[in-house]
DNA sequence: GTAAAGAATGAAATGCGTTTCAAGTCAAGC
DNA sequence: GCTTGACTTGAAACGCATTTCATTCTTTAC
C-alpha cells in the first residue's frame, strides 16, 4: 500500500509538502497542494494512523475502565462517554475490568505505552497509591468518588442522595427501614456510604435491617423472601438498585405484601424498571457525569487545576404508579 | 522517558537483543538477558506502543460500531464482545453511530488507516457496497444479517424465531395478533422481516395490526393506546422489545384489561423486564454471537474461508408471571 | 531602492521498535 | 581435525509521518 513516499514522489513534491497538504497548512501553493491531492486519490492513499500516533506523540483515544460484570449501570455513564468523546474527536477503548485489580492496573500501563492519552476509571479495586503512581504517566480521571485528592474526579454525591433518601423516609415517619447493598462494606464504598448515611440519619433505634450481596432481580426476591418472612416486616425499603426493588416487590407479593400500599420502596439509578414499576428511583445523572469526566479529562487545564467536580443530585420523589 | 535505545545503551547490548528480551525470544544469553531486565526496571522503562503497532503492522485492537441511540440491547453482544475479546488479548474501540451513514462509513476508513485490525458491525445503516468497498482493506464481520454473503456474519436468525412466534400464537388460536416495531421496514431490515414472517404464518384473514416506532416504555404506552382504544383489541401482541411490551401492559390496565387473563404479550431480547413481569421474551443468545463473532473476525481462516453463521435460537416460551 | 516581512518548499532529524541478514562462537558428530 | 548445527549478537533497513531548520523567492513598506 502506498505510503506518504510514494506520494511525495509521483507528485514531484518532498515528503514534508504531503504532510502539510494532509494537515491542511497554510502556505501550500494551490497548484501542488491539488496534484499531491490528485495523486492521493490516484493512489488511493491513507494516512498511517499508528505513524501519526507515534509521530506526535498523541493518540486521540481514551480508555474507559469498567467492571462489565453483567448488570448495565454503566449504559448511560458510557454512553454521556461516546457523546462527549466523539464530540471532541477521541475515541473510546472499552477496558472491562471484571473488578480484578490485576486487570485494572495493567491497563493503567496503557498509558505508559502511549497507547492512549487518558483514563477514565468507573467503579474500580484500585487502591488509590496504584492510583496516584499511574497518575503520573498520563491523566485519569475517576468518575467514582476518589480518597485521593491528588487525582481529579467526576462523580455523584452519593452520600448526599442516601442521606436525602433517609431523610426522606424518616420524615414521613418509617420506623423499619431497611436497606441493601452490593458487594460488602470492605470492598465497596458505596456500601460504606450507605451505612454511615443511614446511621447519621437515623439515630433512634429503629428496627432496620442491611442486607448485602444484592445485585440482580434474582437477589432481591431472596433478599425480599428474608424481609417478609421475618417477625419485622419493613414499612421502608431503599435498595441499591431497580432490579433488586423490583425481585423484593415480587417477593413481597407471595408473602401477602403489596406495593404501594403495605410499604414504600426506593430504587436506584432510575432505569426503565422504576418507570414501568412506579417506584421512585435516585437518578444520579451518570450521562451528565460521563460527559463532565470526558470534558474534564480532556480540558487543558486538567494538569494545572485538578478539580474534583461534586455534583449533588437529588432524588426522583415522584412516584408514578402503575396503577 | 527512556526508550529502547537507552535501554541498550545502559545494559551494554545492541536494541535488537532489548527488543528479542522484550518479545522472550529464545536465544538471548541469560546474564544479557536478566541485564537487560534490570536496566529496564532502573530506568522505568515501557515500550512505546504506538512504535510497536506500526513496526508490527498489528494493532491487536477490533473496533465495534454501535447505534447507541440509548436503549441498550447491545449490552449483552458487547459484553460477548469483550469477553471473547479480552480472552484473545485484544482490545475494543467502542464507535458509535448514531444511525449516521457519515459517521458509520468514516470508522471503516480505521482499517486503511491500520488504527485497527478489523471491525464488528452491530446494526447499522450502511449499504452493502459500502461494507464491500472497505472489507478490502480488512476484516468485517456482521453481527446481524448482512445482505452480502460476501461479508462473514453471525447472526441470530431473527426470522426464524418470528416464524416460530407467530407460528405458535396462530396454533394457540389468536386471532387478532398485532405486532410492533422500530424503525420503519425501509431503514430496518428487522421490521421487514417480522411483516414477512407476519404474512407468511398467518395466510388467513385475522384482524391483526402493526405498529412501528417502538422504542422504549413510552412508545409502548402509546401503541397500547391505539390498541386498546380501538374497537379491534388485540387478544395477542409480539413486540419487538420488554420495555415496548412493558408500556402495552400498562396501558392496557387503564383501558380495563390486564395481562395475562386478557390477552397474551411476547417480548424480545429477553431483558430483567420480562422476567420481572413475567411474559415469554425471545432470547437472541446475544452475548453467544458477540463471542463467535469476535472468535470468526480473529481466526486465520477468516481470509480464506468466509463462513456466513447461521445461529438458530428459539423464543422462551415458559411464562413466569409476577403474580 | 532596499530592508523587512511573508510565502513556499525540501533535507534531515525525530518518534521507537521489529526484523532480516551476516557473522561469529562453541560444542557435538564422524 | 573438520563439518555441521545450535546459539548469540549487532548493524542496518524498515514501518510512516511530523516537524524543525535553512533556504529561496516574493511582496510590502518606507
Amino acid at each position: 500500500m502506498a505510503n506518504i513516499k510514494d506520494v511525495a514522489r509521483m507528485a514531484g513534491v518532498s515528503i514534508a509538502t504531503v504532510s502539510r497538504v494532509l494537515n491542511e497548512y497554510p502556505y501550500v501553493a494551490k497548484d501542488k497542494q491539488e496534484k499531491v491531492m490528485a495523486v492521493m486519490k490516484e493512489l488511493n492513499y491513507s494516512v498511517n494512523g499508528n505513524a501519526v500516533k507515534l509521530s506526535k506523540g498523541k493518540t486521540n483515544t481514551i480508555g474507559v475502565i469498567v467492571p462489565y460484570n453483567n448488570n448495565s449501570c454503566y449504559d448511560e455513564l458510557i454512553n454521556g462517554i461516546l457523546k462527549k468523546a466523539h464530540e471532541l474527536h477521541y475515541q473510546v477503548l472499552l477496558l472491562p475490568s471484571y473488578y480484578e485489580n490485576v486487570i485494572e492496573s495493567s491497563y493503567l500501563t496503557l498509558l505508559k505505552k502511549k497507547m492512549i492519552d487518558g483514563i477514565l476509571l468507573t467503579s474500580h479495586t484500585l487502591h488509590p497509591e496504584q492510583i496516584l503512581a499511574l497518575s503520573e504517566w498520563g491523566k485519569i480521571v475517576c468518575c467514582e468518588a476518589c480518597p485521593v485528592e491528588l487525582v481529579p474526579s467526576v462523580f455523584p454525591d452519593r452520600f448526599a442522595a442516601y442521606i436525602e433518601v433517609f431523610t426522606y423516609l424518616k420524615n414521613k415517619g418509617y420506623k423499619r427501614i431497611h436497606f441493601t447493598s452490593g458487594r460488602d462494606f470492605q470492598s465497596s464504598p458505596s456500601t460504606r456510604l450507605r451505612i454511615q448515611a443511614y446511621q447519621e440519619t437515623i439515630t433512634e433505634a429503629y428496627e432496620s435491617q442491611f442486607f448485602d450481596q444484592c445485585f440482580d432481580y434474582q437477589d432481591g426476591k431472596r433478599v425480599g423472601d428474608l424481609m417478609f418472612r421475618n417477625s419485622i416486616v419493613p414499612d421502608a425499603i431503599f435498595t441499591n438498585g431497580d432490579e433488586v426493588a423490583a425481585g423484593i416487590i415480587a417477593s413481597a407479593q407471595t408473602h401477602g405484601y403489596s406495593y404501594p400500599q403495605d410499604f414504600e420502596i426506593i430504587g436506584e439509578e432510575n432505569t426503565p424498571i422504576s418507570e414501568i414499576l412506579g417506584f421512585p428511583s435516585v437518578d444520579y445523572h451518570q450521562t451528565a457525569i460521563g460527559e463532565q469526566a470526558v470534558s474534564l479529562l480532556l480540558s487543558d487545564e486538567y494538569a494545572r487545576i485538578q478539580i474534583r467536580h461534586q455534583l449533588n443530585f437529588r432524588a426522583r420523589t415522584e412516584a408514578s404508579a402503575l396503577s
